[in-house]
DNA sequence: CTTGACCCTAAAGCTAACTACAGGGTTTAC
DNA sequence: GTAAACCCTGTAGTTAGCTTTAGGGTCAAG
């Protein structure tokens, strides 16, 4: 005799809105559930997991497509072998990893270029940043650090 | 006698397309250049280094925002300080690291499962990856690691 | 004189992951 | 019995940064 959750109440339980989850289940990330009489969707318990499920998997960075994909992969485990679920989440990996150097390099240009500036009470007409922006970078050093 | 320059060839010079950089002149991040006869845009040469400044500003992590904004900075360089300007830039690198932690804390997640998986040719019924994702990582050590 | 490359505008479409709105019906508490 | 709180559907809107489409003019070459 296990407890149904009406929309509400699941989505308090799991902190996300309402609206989240009839989005999730029209994106196939959550089953359709039974309704009652009047229509209301009537959740058992272990859609509380399910929705937990998504949530951390995007919070370790899949997308909701992503997702989707994982979660075929766990409906028919049996016939899915290990590989097949690690080289998934190896390319995520990847992908993150990408990320972070394309931030990391943005970084650090844009670290280089403030740190030249000296952040005065100066008009800006000199200013390194905006200079560092408007030139070619392929010869900055022929530039006069006059901020 | 300076050349000009219509769309298509502005476009070749820049590396971006037409579409846009007439994109960019909506926007407000590009002047809108004098007209042909027939309509057709007439870039004088300076906008080569205009549409450069608008690439190395994106390059380094501002939005498209962030860079209208830039630009306002620069037409009246002479009323704004070099602190106004360096405030922006530091506000954004603040930003840049944000997301680079962030992205970081998913590569330790998303790593840590990963590695815990054999990856071997077995079906995935077991599959550490799969359990992580699907049960609460407080009682993550009462997980036998059976994959 | 016509073909193809180029240019124009305005508006719609794209992706991601929701969020909001319009216009209803249902349940619950007092 | 009525008001608040809840639920429903379907559609449209949001942000960013473009891209595509439709439907047309212009220009140079052969």
């Amino acid at each position: 005799m296990s407890t149904l959750y009406r929309i509400g109440l699941l989505a308090k339980e799991t902190g996300v809105t309402v609206e989240t989850l009839r989005f999730y289940e029209k994106q196939g990330l959550l089953p359709e559930p039974h309704r009652s009489e009047s229509g209301y969707r009537l959740y058992p318990e272990s859609t509380l997991s399910q929705v937990a499920f998504i949530l951390r998997a995007k919070a370790v960075g899949f997308s909701l497509k992503d997702i989707a994909g994982l979660l075929d992969l766990e409906v028919n485990r049996e016939q899915e072998t290990c590989q097949t679920v690690k080289d998934f989440a190896e390319e995520k990996l990847a992908e993150i990893e990408a990320k972070i150097q394309e931030l990391e390099q943005m970084r650090g240009a844009l670290k280089q270029i403030t740190d030249a500036c000296c952040g005065g009470n100066m008009p800006a007409s000199h200013c390194t940043i905006l200079s560092a922006l408007a030139d070619d970078p392929k010869r900055q050093d022929e530039q006069d650090a006059s901020c």
